[in-house]
DNA sequence: CTCCTATGGTTGAACACTCAACTCAACAGC
DNA sequence: GCTGTTGAGTTGAGTGTTCAACCATAGGAG
C-alpha cells in the first residue's frame, strides 16, 4: 500500500458513531441475556439456531456457519450447552467424523423463557429509537454489508442469515430477534 | 411485561443483517489489528484517545469513558500495555485516588505504524462497499443510536464520541480510525 | 472534628474466545 | 491394497472481559 486513503470528516464520523453504537448496543444486549437468562449472547444465537432446525437438530459445522461461529468456539460453547442439558451431542452415523447437536426440551424452555427480555431489550434499545425511514435504511445498509462481508448477495441465495422456515413458525417457539 | 412486542418480518430481518455484520466486521477487524499490530481493537482505541489528548494524558476514568471501556477493563489493559512500554502511569498530585495515563513515544509510534493498515481494512471491509447515500444513511441511524444509547444528543454537546481537537491534528500522528 | 457516602481505581476468579496443534475418518490417485 | 489430502471436530494454552469485592481518598452533613 503505497498511499494510505485515510477518512475524511464524514467518513470518521460516521465510523466512530458506528463503533459506539456496537458497543454501547451489545454490551447491553450481552447484559440483558446475562443476568435474565443465565447465557451470553452467542450461546443464546446457538439456541435460535437449533430450535429453526429440522428435529432440533443440526451437524456442528453448519451450526457454526448459520450462527457465526468458528468451530472451535462452537466446540467449546456446545460443551457449555452441553453441560447446561441445553443440547445433548450424538454421533452421526452415516460420517463418522460427524456429530450432531439436538436442541433438547429444556433447551427449548430455557429459549423460550429466554427470548421475550431479549426481544423487548433489542425492541427498546434499537427500534423504538428508530423511525421507519430509518429502520428500512438500516436494513438496506446492513443487508449491502452482509453480501459484501460473505462475498455473496444476501436475497435471494436464501438461509445464509439463518432465517426461519414458515414450517418452524409454531407459537411458544418463537423467540424472534437472534 | 404483558405481553411481549415480538418483532415483524422487518424488523427481523434488519436485526439479523445488523448482527451479522457486526459479527464478520468486527471480527475482521479484530483480526487484521491483532496480525499486523499485535494488540486488540480496544487497545487500539486506548492508544487513539491517548494520542488525542492534551500531553498524550488523560486521567484514568476520562480515557474509560472515551474509550468505552468499563474502569476494569481499562484496568486490566492499561497494564499490559504499560508491560508493553506503550503507556505509563504516574500518580495525579491534586488528587491522590486518581492516576494518569500517558501515551509514551513507543506507544504513539505503535500507534502510527498500526494506523494505515487498520484504516484501510475499515475502508474496505466498509466504505468501499457503500454509496455516498449509504454512508449518510448510517452515519444518521448510528448517531441517532448514539443519543439514544446515551440519553444525550450527539451534536452539539461536543467530545461524547471523542473526537479529536483540531490542535491535535498534526501529520504524523493521524490515525483516523479509532 | 467525626461519620458517611461517593468517587477513582485495582484486583482475582470465572468465563468466553482465539489460535495452533491435534485426532480421526473420508476420499482421492495410483 | 497403500498414500496423501481434505474435512469434521476437539483440545489446551493464552488472552481479554466481566463481575464483585475491595482499598483509599475526597467531599459533604452533623
Amino acid at each position: 500500500m503505497a498511499h494510505t486513503r485515510w477518512l475524511d470528516d464524514e467518513e470518521q464520523r460516521t465510523w466512530r458513531a458506528f463503533l459506539t453504537v456496537q458497543r454501547l448496543l451489545f454490551e447491553r444486549v450481552e447484559r440483558q441475556l446475562q443476568n435474565e437468562a443465565r447465557m451470553p449472547h452467542g450461546y443464546y444465537e446457538i439456541l435460535v439456531r437449533l430450535s429453526e432446525a429440522p428435529d432440533r437438530t443440526l451437524r456442528m459445522s453448519r451450526l457454526a456457519d448459520t450462527s457465526l461461529s468458528s468451530r472451535s468456539r462452537l466446540s467449546h460453547a456446545v460443551a457449555r450447552l452441553e453441560e447446561a442439558g441445553w443440547v445433548e451431542r450424538t454421533a452421526c452415523e452415516t460420517d463418522r467424523r460427524g456429530a450432531w447437536a439436538r436442541l433438547t426440551d429444556a433447551g427449548l424452555a430455557a429459549l423460550q423463557a429466554a427470548a421475550p427480555g431479549h426481544v423487548e431489550t433489542v425492541r427498546s434499545l434499537l427500534f423504538d429509537a428508530l423511525t421507519p425511514e430509518q429502520v428500512v435504511a438500516l436494513r438496506d445498509v446492513s443487508e449491502t454489508l452482509v453480501a459484501h462481508l460473505t462475498d455473496r448477495p444476501v436475497w435471494p441465495a436464501g438461509d445464509d442469515t439463518g432465517c426461519p422456515t414458515p414450517a418452524q413458525a409454531d407459537e411458544g417457539a418463537c423467540p424472534e430477534a437472534g
